[in-house]
DNA sequence: AATAATAACTTGTACGAATAACTTTATATA
DNA sequence: TATATAAAGTTATTCGTACAAGTTATTATT
């Protein structure tokens, strides 16, 4: 049961637990690589491999030539919910379809860029339309989708209404996703909106807002989707993990 | 603008190109250590380097004695969504806090156990509840909450309604939150919820749905909240990483 | 006194070598 | 043939040394 640990290891739990305790309190400096493997009579080759641990665990800083720096007394405990892919966010279910209803380039006013969260007057391509399910042809929401209108071609592309837009984006045009907002609230059907849904007015609906960001940080596609009731839940897992 | 990089991180950019290209195809063995030191004329030490690194990547899997082997043909990039602590998964105001209008045991009926995701006729200690802003006392949402039966006296804590229910357990039973759940769907408010919340019933509703597993995955408290239509976003953000 | 050059110190990179621990293959034993 | 043992091969751990590169403190210069 005793499973022996091997010395980096062993170094690395001491070190974690000497921060834990204080001995070197946060923003203060760690002794220098050469005093510690005198301290603990190991080498500099395996002092070093324990330091990298605390650092991928967060614990300590270190930057060539300078001193050693404690950042945190103790391994965060981090909830992380993660994707492989951005479609994975939207989680949509493969087997539906988007029939584009609406196409225009329009200049955003006051109460949209509020909404989709940019300024007002800036230029956009939206498409509007509802996703249907293949199978049975019920109708599961409408959605506004707004892109840059250098990208209004793509709705030319023939596999335009089986893709998230997103991804044909990254084909065509190179950009990349690097980060997503997402806002969900609860909202009374907009008469425009619940008729495309077939509902009444004032039916409650699921609103999702994603703004998609690409590796400059500039927003380059806004979708807001309306989900009836009942007919859609957004459902997420989080998990806890000591890595950094 | 050549930056000259080290050699172990050259090698590393160099056997990642080889495995995207296909030399050592996935689920195929890397040659040994020894074997690349040659031909790279590196030492074993800074090759060793170079593909702990790749490891980390997850491009190889390394396990002592056995060869390396390829597991993946490419980093993958992944949108990661992270919080420091479950708080930060509730994302509430800190200066709000909650007023408890009923408790109970009770024993869960069919119903109540789809939506809440537990066995019907499995106890649980219920508290019902709304939440008020600090200084204006506006009513933000009303609350279910259920929680194992032996958890029930934390409610005598002084310091329970400032408190999320979890941190008490987490303080005073010891149990530590692992995996949380998280559904969220717009519903018409039911009639006892819109009175407490002083709407009219079918106004519509955020409901977010919250279930905290432990370390041995065993359910130990669901939330359920309902929020006013306009009182309430839910907002997230995503960032791609390339770390594992 | 302010600035530039130098020295001292600290971490990063890179080499070499030996042994331990683990896996797989080959061999011997029942 | 099936099982246990031994051997060979591979990665893991640990020591050692030297120099490079970056940071900080000291000294020299203006």
């Amino acid at each position: 049961m005793t499973e022996r640990l091997p010395l980096y290891k062993s170094l690395a739990n001491t070190l974690e637990g000497r921060i834990y305790n204080g001995d070197w309190p946060v923003g203060s400096a760690l002794p220098t690589e050469a005093d510690l493997c005198k301290n603990f009579q190991a080498s500099r080759h395996t002092l070093r491999h324990a330091l990298q641990i605390l650092e991928t665990s967060g614990l300590i800083f270190r930057r060539q030539g300078a001193p050693t720096q404690i950042i945190s007394r103790q391994k965060l405990r981090r909830f992380t919910q993660s994707f492989n892919s951005p479609v994975d966010i939207l989680s949509y279910p493969r087997d539906t379809y988007r029939v584009n209803l609406v196409e225009e380039f329009i200049e955003i006013d006051k109460a949209q860029g509020e909404m989709i969260g940019c300024p007002a007057g800036s230029s956009w391509y939206h498409i509007g339309g509802i996703r249907k399910r293949q199978e049975t042809e019920e109708i599961i929401s409408w959605s506004d989708i707004y892109i840059l209108p250098q990208f209004a071609s793509l709705t030319t592309d023939p596999e335009h209404s089986q893709v998230m837009v997103f991804e044909q984006i990254e084909k065509r045009y190179g950009a990349r996703i690097e980060r997503a907002e997402l806002d969900v609230y609860a909202l009374a059907a907009p008469p425009q909106i619940a008729e495309h849904l077939k509902l009444k007015t004032s039916d409650p609906c699921l609103v999702i807002i994603r703004r998609y960001f690409d590796n400059q940080d500039k927003l380059f596609e806004v979708t807001v989707t309306y989900h009836p009731e009942k007919k859609y839940v957004y459902s997420m897992e989080f998990r806890a993990s000591t890595e950094i």
